[in-house]
DNA sequence: AATGAATGAGAGTTCATTCAT
DNA sequence: GATGAATGAACTCTCATTCAT
């Protein structure tokens, strides 16, 4: 049952204490669930990359779990409504421009701004039937988001006609996500990723 | 130290015991490496799975990480002597359509042939950092096999010039691995997910 | 690398329940390896006689081969420790008396005093070479000690003048540890045995 | 329950296969017991160390304990044996000389002739009561045949007659198994530490 | 709000033992 | 006579979890 307790992305000064707290321990254990697994990464790990011990965990969560649902709950939250905003934004645009829009913004969310959303793309497919099957309805929220944009675009001929949408939609998330397991933000700058990426899924790899 | 011990992809009969109980461990160890991850599968639970015992699984292997090396280390040769051997006869073909058959070849061994090779996409990320190193040689083989396939391409015109090589085999292959994601060979045809793959790959989703 | 955490012979009240936990591993493991060896001796058997659980001893002690390290090195610690104060306090004394007064502290620390000491003489023999390599500085001092004391013995004419230092200490103190082997201490009394030793040691068994 | 087979303490190449096998066991196992103990020698070590695999020990023991129980018992039998023959042939000779010459045997099998013997003076008291028990009888019968030794030799005068005999047996023979701790067969000569022994358990350490 | 100290379940691993070949 | 292959029990050790302080 994951809960939406609102993730303060940036833990403003103004936070309580516990708020501190809590934050911490979402961010390192989301660092650690990506980097290693859910299962490779203990509550003392976390914990001590929280700056606390791991009995002090449960003053903040009830289990692991838990800490994991928060987790993934979280980042789903923050992709969905950066890309929903896109497309609202979107609105008067040209159908193909708002995809390329979207991608954009799902790598620069997915690399960039939360810790939360590649610890999705990386590990919900590894972890236990059930807990996924818990987060499941948010997934499935934000992928009937992206094949509602898709279907627009090809109905606008905008999308090449002869393309199925679901398989689509399910290989161009996954491309997109996949860079997670390369990209390198020390190395490398976002932007430029994202524009390599929607180039190529826009125009393959053949010239013209 | 991943040694090559060719892996009978099917245990014939004719095969010693030995050979036999290695086999099965092999492919039972990596179903669940790749469906659960390293840490969150059990001796027993692979033992279960290979009919026999935790205990007997030390017969066989000295440790959890060396049945680990070896899955590691003979799905990338598997995949990297297909693709290979595609090349090879591909030599008088067209470039474009080498490298669109090497892709799918990749995605042939990746997702119906090897049990070894999409443990090594799925979890090699989240492996520790010293596990990884010992296979990073074998890997970078694989790589440079697809940066000289597609530099070849582009030399002869038929890749778009302005694709830098090492950032598109990054993409590329990502993306390719990316399907066994949500791949599911009980309800799909792997030739037909390859088909669409390659054609977006090559041609992007933008109408011409 | 053994350290000299001062081990309190008696928990008083006042110490820490660290300190008294700590304590009470290492007598309890002291007293299974002294009587069983240490292979032969489970974590589950030291847990059990210390009031614990077997995965309780981890929080005080990183592995059983570290219990083992510091039981080691405070048995020897303190007899060395106490034979040399004898030895200090006997400095106007007759050569021959302080002798015969060291091995009768050497007997009373190995046989009452301390559950350490004794683990020393029965096992260390028994364990691994590189365990032994360990701990044999210390032991080289406590030898060494006694091949002084001895040599000045020998010097000051109370020591028959045909006996080699180096062979009459090692069998002077393997049989003084020898006692370990069949002394009761609820059926002995340690001052009546180290009087019996010492006259042994000194006089023989042959009439004058 | 201790049994008596001979062990042929030299394979002579009249023995049958069975025979050698045996007796290679036998003293691999004893080398192994001896250096490391009971519970730290494997059966895999002894097998090794005898030429062949574990499961063969099988058909010549029906287990480790038996094993041990076989080479506990020849070891006792040999000193005991020997020490006899030495008291017999001195029926007529000054008492003193024949503990002596009982004392020099001892060792000498000690150290040099028996890999039994010194199994026993170094593990038995590490031994399970239960396995020590066993072996209670053959032991007592050993002990009787020094404390009557020693008794004749008091009665003859030719003992100090302040000494208890029963105390002094345990630290004679104790002192005299001592010498397994530190002997070097490479480094040293059984009779001349014989020599120095007798000397120091004779007269001792002081100056007459 | 956090920690020190402990626990119990279960992890990877070892080993005496078995038995078909 | 001996081995290859397996087993089950028990080992050392780890870890999520608890709770008094």
């Amino acid at each position: 049952m994951p809960s939406s307790q609102p993730v303060s992305s940036q833990s403003t000064s103004s936070a309580s204490k516990f708020d501190r707290s809590h934050d911490e321990i979402m961010k390192a254990a989301a660092r650690l669930f990506r980097d290693k697994g859910y299962a490779a990464s203990t509550l003392r790990d976390i914990a001590a990359a929280a700056g606390m011990k791991a009995g002090s965990l449960y003053y903040h969560f009830d289990s692991k779990e838990e800490i994991l649902d928060a987790i993934l709950d979280a980042g789903v939250r923050q992709v969905h409504d950066s890309v929903q905003a896109v497309i609202r934004e979107g609105k008067e645009a040209d159908r193909l421009a708002v995809v390329s829009a979207a991608a954009r913004t799902h790598l620069t969310v997915l690399l960039a701004r939360s810790e939360f959303t590649s610890v999705n793309m990386r590990i919900l497919g590894l972890l236990p039937a059930e807990i996924r099957a818990r987060h499941l309805p948010l997934r499935r929220a934000y992928t009937r988001l992206w094949e509602k944009l898709l279907r627009d675009a090809q109905r606008a001929g905008r999308l090449r006609a002869d393309i199925e949408i679901k398989p689509l939609r399910r290989f161009l998330l996954a491309a997109l996500n996949s860079t997670v397991e390369w990209f390198d933000p020390e190395r490398e700058d976002v932007d430029a990723v994202a524009e390599r990426c929607t180039g190529l899924i826009l125009r393959g790899i053949a010239p013209d």
